[in-house]
DNA sequence: CTTGCTTTGAGGTACGTACCTCAAATACAC
DNA sequence: GTGTATTTGAGGTACGTACCTCAAAGCAAG
């Protein structure tokens, strides 16, 4: 049985209201005697107990994630996920609740922000593009007591806050290395769609990329990147455009999350089997797309290990406590047809 | 604030009591009392605080990995991760003790199953060869009422327990699409090395291996498995053999977890680089191997998923629940170099 | 030694749930 | 309607911790 703070009185020669004060850094007690206790913490290897401590305290953790109001699939797939873990952790006494942000308005998301106090809130994952305004707002969010993971996409070079999210460069890196390997040794173009390469997520994840195709792959020359701006129209305009001006594009990156706009203009403009493409996330639209060899492989991060990850370094925040890195690292998943999960085929 | 067993009570217009008989299933309720009870339940939305019951139960789920007592890395990754999670959990009421089974011998293992009993532990997970000893020892342990995963490799076609661990047909077939498209159309033969076939994870990855190269790489001839059996001169012996006699080996696949014995021999015999290589599990001796490029790629399962998915597993069948089947799936990883989670290199 | 202050102890209540006992209410069979 | 069994209610204690009050003990200065 794991000792308790009756046990931990009794070993340290004093009462529990001692104990509790020390526990609780609550003043009134010598050095000494703060000492003693904490001797005997180490000696008998006490660990408060957070669910009771939780239970007395009558503590909530009040979470909220602040998403893109306008979404693909893979914002789906994270707000299923947050609804899940909000399930998932009700009875841990952590209350989750979703909220859409603006997107492409910066001052709107940032005033919805600069709305929030620690007053009903102890902790905010946001997912918005990197800007001034939205930083500003949530540096104040910050110093007023709440604590703040940029999640996903955003600020991720940002010391201020913790991030919780792949590391783009590497995925960049990966779909560079997965991308040469699989031209195997042609001679050709690459191309690359992004939506917009003012996103920060965009811009490191082709710095990745651009340094193992230099590096590795000298015979595979990657074409500047093209952004589709989210507009169908526009995508199958460029694409075309590009597909018209250079004649072997052995392979194409594309960077945007899902990328549904470039990989549909794709499809119309040429014969998606005969070269290597890469996309990111993975959704019921990727899904279909690899499934049927129009993709050759996906890029994903889970949506459910984001999620609760940050939960998991909100909680820790509140607590005061560091999040333990090692667990929190998102891992960069690559997916072919056959590590997707489905049922085998015959 | 949610509601509580008194909001409870309450709404149900029963007592306190009454809705402990309901929410406990102890005896002497009415059917239409316990059905305004649960009507209630979905109608308030109450959740059991868990925490709270956890306390007042007093209840400890004492749980224990059995893992084989000679091991490689990866058996030493798992003790790791168990030894977090017993950590991480402590605070959630859940014991975990690790014990060490005897390997390449089933009596003895299934003696040490046999010692066991639902006095001292509610749940195992058992990570052993399929053998019909530990079968047998096993199934009495389960029907003495201690919950059961076979973890890892073992038995998983067996409907008896709960497996926690990979698809590993589906995993030999990732492996088979990942050679087949590394080695970029060249014609040539496939080394499959495996520690003993007699292992039901290593069959089972042969078939969906073979699957794969059969119907999409008809170029490329996959031969027989060799077998180390986990010695290093027969791998040596039986790697050189195999090179000297077939003189366009364009690829080898390892199927043995980590493959030290394997890669260390074709190391020694053959330059790593000129062909490709993909072997299971990320290990320090793997993931070495793989930053110097003599390995393509790793096909790896997380350790640390791995013991939490066992742990919510029995936790649910202790609890007598299902478990979630779509949160246990064990995904199928594939490292390359960029995806390590190591720091970038300038 | 007294005064005033700080430190400590003893004891209480509370959180939400589990589990127990005993009495009261109700239902049902005859 | 009576007797009996079943169902329900009221109230208690407990889990480990937080937080409160009040009194007792300790200590230092005068």
């Amino acid at each position: 049985m794991r000792p308790t703070t009756k046990d931990l009185a009794k070993a340290a020669g004093v009462s529990l209201a001692t104990v509790d004060r020390v526990l609780n850094e609550r003043p009134g007690v010598r050095p000494k005697t703060v000492e003693a206790v904490t001797e005997a913490i180490a000696r008998i290897g006490f660990v408060r107990n957070q669910s009771a401590a939780n239970l007395a305290r009558q503590k909530v953790y009040r979470l909220a994630f602040l998403l893109p109001e306008n979404g693909d699939q893979f914002r789906d797939a994270l707000t299923a996920s947050i609804a899940e873990a909000r399930q998932t952790l009700a009875s841990d006494a952590i209350q989750i609740a979703t909220q859409a942000a603006l997107p492409n308005d910066p001052h709107r998301t940032a005033d919805l922000i600069a709305g929030l106090s620690a007053e009903d809130l102890d902790g905010v994952a946001i997912m918005a593009p990197a800007s001034p305004q939205v930083r500003d707002a949530t540096l104040r969010l910050a110093q007023a007591g709440v604590a703040v993971v940029s999640f996903v996409s955003g600020q991720q070079n940002d010391v201020a806050f913790d991030f919780v999210g792949i590391d783009n460069r590497a995925a960049g890196a990966t779909v560079g290395r997965l991308l040469g390997r699989f031209a195997g040794g042609q001679t050709g173009k690459i191309l690359v769609v992004a939506e917009t390469m003012t996103a920060l997520d965009s811009v490191e994840r082709r710095l990745g990329f651009d340094q193992i195709m230099t590096r590795e792959f000298p015979n595979l020359t990657v074409l500047p990147s093209l952004e589709t701006h989210g507009r169908e129209d526009r995508a199958q305009k460029i694409i075309g455009h590009a597909y018209r001006h250079h004649n072997n594009i052995v392979g194409v990156y594309v960077i945007a999350t899902e990328g549904r706009q470039a990989l549909s203009a794709i499809l119309k403009t040429t014969d998606p089997k005969r070269q290597v493409i890469v996309a990111h996330e993975h959704t019921g639209f990727t899904e279909r797309l690899l499934v049927t060899g129009c993709l050759d492989a996906i890029i994903a991060q889970s949506t459910g290990h984001l999620v609760r990850s940050a939960v998991r370094t909100l909680k820790a925040r509140i607590d005061g406590q560091e999040p333990i890195a090692s667990q929190e690292r998102i891992r960069i998943e690559i997916l072919l047809r056959e590590n997707l999960g489905l049922p085998h085929q015959s």
